[in-house]
DNA sequence: ACCGGTTTCACATCTTTATGCGAGGCCGTT
DNA sequence: AACGGCCTCGCATAAAGATGTGAAACCGGT
């Protein structure tokens, strides 16, 4: 028998505190730790019982969910997060997924699903509300290609050799580093970057390092 | 009565397409209209079709399910894609998401979850399998905060102006377009860019860039 | 009233980039 | 063999950026 996966629940309403704790508890393999009606003492209440995963709403009172995200991971590393909350606001997953949380579920989640959740957290999964997913998604998915017509600028066309080049220039090197990196002389440097420019069309490294990072060139 | 979701399907393993599709026409609201062992005809298939939703297998003969994506989409842009494969492989999962595709499974995922993720992809969501969003959600972490120890610099206390002038920087400007932008001279925005340089800690255009937009700053 | 931080500007100097022009060697296709 | 793309290197000039030094004006707080 595998030891069971401890938990700690944080969520100011009573009611739906004690449901999901009761849920939980009935759970085989899953183990209740501590249901907490706010998160001003995370670090107290975490430093000794180092949980599996931590369930969290985001809107408690006093210290924020989201705030407390990077205290949890700072208190108990192992601690996998799964965000329970109402908002599907981008600016609070942005925020909770920067700082460490692993899955994030919308509350009209059923509750079955959010025992699976937990259990594929701990598995090394990221259970998220689809609706949610969507808008992480969007986030690297290159704007809509405006036309429909074909033919998009997709491939620039670069060789090894400029990308090697350009690789430099986004890590943040000088011409005369990536000479060094590369054991070629500067002057050879200028000669790609050259290039590089004309295949991005743009005049300078600013613009080349940028274009590159949203094309993901690199 | 809503009208159904219209659905194409593309999968080379005869007996799971057959199986796949006689699930979908089994469910109501579902509509099949088409499921084909290989991809190589998309446009032909779909430039009629238009449907709501394709399933999409990743390893295909000839022509993969990832190359596909985008011409699914611009031959029929309001074809929500969903992958449907065994790979896991964090490449191809970001070819296909950069190229568009909406949603992602594996496929050891339960049938009815695959019909549930239509739904849930058509209702806007990105239905993915939670190992699959872990790898999507880690490219947004930041990196873990490697000691335990509180107090990250998080913040660098960059004042109201200093935002404007790295907002210009990382917008791609040049001192001089900055200088013209915000109504200062170029000595000025010199001046503000040391003071950024030495709150950010880096010493060139390039380093306090990446740095702006890595620490999301900008 | 003094202090510190912000915002503005100036002048000088040195380094880094951007760009024009040229050139030899290698390699694969036609 | 001739052609085009790639990789290498050089020299030169002009523009942009990095850095040192200094300073006036404003503003909020001790």
């Amino acid at each position: 028998m595998t030891p069971p996966i401890t938990i700690v629940y944080y969520e100011d309403n009573r009611e739906l505190r004690e449901g999901i704790s009761f849920l939980i508890q009935a759970t085989p393999g899953l183990m209740l730790l501590g249901a907490f009606p706010n998160c001003q003492h995370v670090q107290d209440d975490l430093c000794d019982l180092q949980p599996d995963v931590a369930l969290m709403d985001i809107d408690l009172p006093g210290l924020s969910g989201i705030d407390a995200v990077p205290l949890v991971k700072a208190t108990s590393p192992k601690t996998q997060i799964l965000m329970l909350t109402v908002f599907d606001d981008e600016d609070k997953i942005f925020r909770a997924i920067r700082n460490g949380a692993s899955g994030y579920l919308l509350k009209h989640t059923a509750p079955a699903d959010i025992i699976a959740a937990i259990f594929d957290l701990h598995r090394g999964g990221s259970p998220m509300t689809a609706s949610i997913a969507r808008k992480v998604l969007l986030h690297f998915q290159q704007p809509p290609s405006l036309p429909m017509t074909a033919a998009q600028p997709d491939d620039y066309r670069l060789s090894a050799r400029e990308l090697d080049i350009i690789k430099g220039l986004v890590a943040g090197y000088s011409y005369k580093l990536i000479a060094g990196e590369l054991h070629i002389s500067i002057d050879t440097v200028r000669s790609h970057i050259r290039s590089v420019y004309d295949k991005l069309q743009v005049n300078s490294k600013t613009e080349a390092i940028l274009k590159a990072m949203r094309e993901g060139l690199v």
